[in-house]
DNA sequence: CTTGACCCTGTACCTTGGTAGAGGGTGTAC
DNA sequence: GTACACCCTCTACCAAGGTACAGGGTCAAG
């Protein structure tokens, strides 16, 4: 199967370290297209694929959804037109990949102190790493606000008893 | 219900801007226990299980599982006994943290110089920030490695057809 | 012209991390 | 003593991200 300078979809798989399946998956999600079909209906990629399937790869590891890193992959300057746009969602997602920064730096400085009092034969605290978190930059949800709360699908029947937080928080603490 | 200074689920649940259910679901993931129950089998939390809670949101969003953040949660030194083994784990974490980072860093790069071709009204690439992410430090896969790979419940019935990879890559690319 | 390793579409299933609801008990204020 | 807003357990369901066949076609090598 000579495809010259084309990967087929297993060569692409393997180099990129998924399966067929999951290449295929992220065509259904329009994140990875091929370049062209050979007439049986083959798929093939060029060189841009592998770099695109390692960055989703990665992206996914760094805790972005399919669905932000596909915003990512589009950023870019098309015309001068709609530049203020990707300059603002540019800007946005700087802002969390910068708050994410900064939290595994914590993190990271909580890691070396504990290896160090290992080092010290110095027992620690509990658990010494749960403060490195404890109130982040991040707030964890930057991205879900743009419209459509899941819900499910069975349809909301009304008088949910718990989920609902109309409540009023009148406990002492004495 | 006056409960001094502990917490009941429903408190937790909304200073940790999670909800109640999820607690309970962490719960049985043994990531949160309560820190006693009333007669009636109220649940109360103290002080920690808020820091704990938040700790287990924040790791989420830097692209830890939950398995990762139980496995976090438990680096202590507790004694010199087994001081050894938490030392090889938290080692093993600071390295995927600090992969992140560069990572992470590499992408802000990225942004930012997306961000000024925009604000310069210069066209950019197809994909600019592709490269920042092209080829990681972190490989995705360092913490899957420790044995029972899924397959699912089906089991395997032998003969799979694609999925197995014992192919031999003959492709020309002349 | 067959064999073996690919590839195709379609559909069903899996794991992770939650959500929702049924059915019923609890706690305090009126 | 009865509202009302909690709380409990148990079970079913959901969305995201894959995975796994089934059933069938394709492509080089021998």
């Amino acid at each position: 199967m000579k495809t010259g300078e084309a990967l087929t979809i297993g060569q692409l798989a393997k180099a990129g370290g998924v399966r067929v399946q999951t290449v295929r998956y992220y065509e259904r999600r329009r994140l990875l297209l091929p370049t062209s079909r050979l007439p049986s209906g083959y798929r093939l990629y060029g060189d841009e694929a592998l770099k695109r399937l390692r960055f989703i790869k990665n992206a996914q590891a760094l805790g972005f959804t399919l669905r932000e890193i596909e915003g990512l992959l589009n950023l870019r300057v098309q015309s001068v037109n709609h530049c203020r746009e990707v300059q603002t969602k540019a800007s946005a997602k700087l802002a969390t990949v910068e708050a994410k920064i900064r939290d595994l730096e914590a993190l990271a400085r909580a890691l070396r102190t504990l290896i160090r009092s290992c080092r010290a034969g110095r027992p620690t605290d509990h658990c010494p790493i749960l403060a490195s978190l404890e109130s982040s930059v991040l707030e964890s949800g930057v991205e879900k606000c743009n419209g459509k709360k899941p819900n499910g699908g069975r349809g909301g029947k009304a008088g949910a008893k718990e989920s609902t937080r109309r409540h009023k928080d009148r406990v002492a603490r004495t």
